[in-house]
DNA sequence: ATAGTAGGTTCTATTTAAGAACTCATTATC
DNA sequence: GATAATGAGTTCTTAAATAGAACCTACTAT
């Protein structure tokens, strides 16, 4: 199986693999949601080299997370932004840094706080069903598959 | 940057890296949520070369995600099951799967369902604070570097 | 004795990533 | 007017990870 087949799978979590199954790209998105818009600093808060950046952006940008916009011309140059689709994907990066809290230890402080724009409070996130307000997890959720599940299905 | 200095990290994102951070490992966990325990059934349904699924299991394994049981002996058999931290990484799936549904559309329907285990509707999962109930999104949380916020921490 | 099952390991070839240097257009400094 | 700095990449070489196939081991069934 080939990178690019992932892309046109049926099943939704393979198709995003195809665009966040790497080691650096959730770590430019979060870059993002932290404010970073330019080459040179994902580049240096990351520590990613400049030609996997590259490629990064151009993929993130091509899978509609991000949109270049010029921010000066002579010489022309631009920044990187969350587009709509991008943004959207604030909710799975919250459940990943919580669950990596709670799951994955470490001796440091966590370098990211996340915390309620109206107070400032920290938040406690927990993913729940829209319509009755139940918790989602593992006891509560029953996932099965639809036909077929292989990774190309 | 390699592979081996995420794992230690300070940011919790860069941690779950080490983990996950590749196109394998999320599909593979995605298989145990359906209920795939053993060796071939991984195989077979993911089209993963043999070499590879051995060693994300064994990564999996040693990151607390999976554990080993004996399923019989003579000869000797394991099959990999979800530990609590495992199971605990269910919201994730969740809201990385209806991201995916809603942002990285295709043809084929979806081949996984999401319903609720105590009457078999269908989840709309919305990331929510557990003190305030707010909806958790990209306009109502903040989030922000703590101190340093390279990959290494 | 032969084939099948289950869970791997080993091998080579290809692809991807790391790390450093280089380009190019422009502005700022000596 | 020459030299350095900035910003966003591209181009190299070397190192590591992945793909794909074949092989191994310990049984069980035919």
């Amino acid at each position: 199986m080939k990178w690019h087949d992932m892309k046109d799978a049926a099943c939704p979590v393979a198709r995003a693999m195809a665009v966040i199954g790497d080691r650096w790209t959730l770590l430019i998105l979060r870059e993002c949601f932290l404010g970073t818009r330019r080459f040179d600093g994902f580049q240096q808060r990351l520590g990613i080299t400049r030609h996997l950046l590259a490629e990064r952006l151009k993929r993130l940008e091509s899978a509609g997370l991000l949109k270049r916009h010029p921010y000066q011309e002579r010489p022309l140059r631009h920044e990187y932004r969350l587009t709509d689709s991008g943004k959207a994907f604030a909710p799975v990066m919250l459940a990943l840094q919580d669950w990596s809290r709670n799951n994955l230890p470490c001796d440091d402080s966590a370098p990211i706080s996340f915390v309620l724009r109206e107070n400032g409070a920290e938040i406690d996130p927990v993913l729940t069903d829209r319509r009755s307000g139940q918790e989602l997890n593992h006891r509560t959720v029953l996932m099965r598959p639809n036909t077929e599940t292989r990774a190309k299905g």
